[in-house]
DNA sequence: TAGTGGTCTAGACCACCGG
DNA sequence: CGGTGGTCTAGACCACTAA
């Protein structure tokens, strides 16, 4: 049934490692519905039954799954299908994501409030030398404190995302609540701006990569799951006057710009 | 030196599994410049010495730093540190990233050309079957035809994001040599706004995910690099008119966005 | 407690790369 | 050719989960 690796065949079918035949047959038995979301995989002796395998090499071919975000895997219990469930933020509209709090008009476009879905988040505020690639953002010299308002979020108790938003010395020293530890009521954005700091303009960064360890940790993600990283500065009109960087775990997060002119959009229908 | 897993130490450290520690140790010599981008790692065997664990235990910690994309590996050769030089596209500027072709003024934001590197592409034109996702986007019904016109882009021979638009078939009736398998010259957004049809709006979606096999085939891509996918619709005033889906190597490509006034920003300085 | 996955070993053979 | 990583086996002990 399962070809031998090495042992090539004569012409040109070049035999897959036994492994990967593994994770392409289960891949496919996943993708017909075959194991759904959240179902049990059969057991690795199972398995090692079914593709007359080691132990070793099956556990290989699960671990492909496991490393493409297929499967999720932990001690005593079976292998289990991922599911999931989708959050969209679109960031051409939304300024503050604001868990729980007045969602007057469009405030966020999510599936969460709409699904019975509880959200949560930890907040603190900290005094802190700028990291280097902020402080390039924020064209503040290297190593020169500023403060952090960082935010951690959850939907049903499973981490979502993490927010870290910097602010310049200078900007804190003038307008000093930034620095208090308590949530801003009314947005940091909206007391920035009714103080007469206005952000007119930002500046957006996307982008992905593996979670380190501590990054994996923070979010409860295991491996198979990248990242989403979306940086945004905000500029009044002339300089930059915070930065965001929000780190989302990819598997559960889309984002979503607008542009232009929308207006065949507003009969949404179907559309994502 | 490295602590045995399992023995658990009496009161707080939980040793962590050897495979880990490996992992751990190499990672934080990648981070501190002890192998820079592109160096060798020393061989497993010297590996297996060093942390005196078995050749697997190694093999299992080096397979980790590959699928958090810190590492390349490939038969015969060592493993080695990967080296990333990222591509920066400004999706709220550029309309068609074309390479090598005009570049008019402002028309991307990229250090490929100014780094004497050599962009080409791959380009294909055909009549499909609109896949379901698109065509909830384009509003049209699922499996009706449409024009598919696909293009591969490599940088110095490195596949570097692969790009579908699908036109629907109402447009390509009316606007045929969308459905022609020449590049277009002035570009093809170009050529529908020269007939009457302008995009207007853009809705864009971003997400990551890890890749299949075939798409890690087509980009040239192992595991521990995750995809950046780029969806955009175009719409008239009355109607969407095409979607393109941007598939990037997550290593290499970042997205940005520039919105509002950003005057700011003209003395861009080391601002990335 | 029985069954699951997590970690680890020792050794084998192979394919590929470079000198 | 020698050295590298790629694949695979057989068996061991452990930690965790669920019944």
């Amino acid at each position: 049934m399962y070809q031998q690796a090495g042992s090539v065949g004569q012409d040109e079918p070049m035999s897959k490692p036994l492994y990967r035949q593994v994770a392409d047959t289960l891949r496919a038995e996943i993708a017909d519905g075959v194991f759904g979301p959240g179902d049990d995989l059969p057991s690795e002796r199972e398995l090692r039954e079914r593709f007359d395998a080691s132990r070793n090499t099956v556990r290989q071919g699960l671990q492909l799954l496991v490393s493409e975000g297929l499967l999720n895997s932990s001690q005593g219990r079976a292998y289990q299908v991922r599911s999931h469930e989708i959050f969209v933020l679109n960031a051409s509209k939304f300024e503050n994501l604001q868990f729980s709090q007045r969602e007057d008009g469009d405030s966020y476009d999510n599936e969460v409030l709409h699904s019975g879905r509880q959200p949560h988040q930890e907040f603190r505020v900290e005094m802190v030398k700028v990291p280097q690639d902020i402080a390039e953002r924020l064209k503040v010299a290297p190593g020169e404190q500023g403060v952090l308002r960082f935010c951690r979020r959850f939907v049903d108790d499973t981490p979502w995302s993490t927010q870290a938003t910097h602010y310049p010395k200078w900007l804190v020293d003038a307008h000093p609540r930034l620095a208090e530890p308590d949530d801003i009521e009314e947005g940091s954005t909206r007391y920035l701006a009714d103080r007469g700091i206005e952000q007119i303009g930002y500046h957006d960064e996307l982008m992905t990569r593996m979670p380190t360890p501590e990054e994996a940790r923070e979010l409860q993600i295991g491996p198979g799951v990248p990242l989403l990283i979306w940086i945004r500065t905000g500029f009044s009109t002339d300089k930059p006057v915070r930065c965001t960087r929000t780190t989302f775990r990819g598997d559960l997060n889309h984002i979503t710009y607008d542009l232009g002119d929308l207006r065949a959009l507003t009969t949404r229908g179907d559309l994502h």
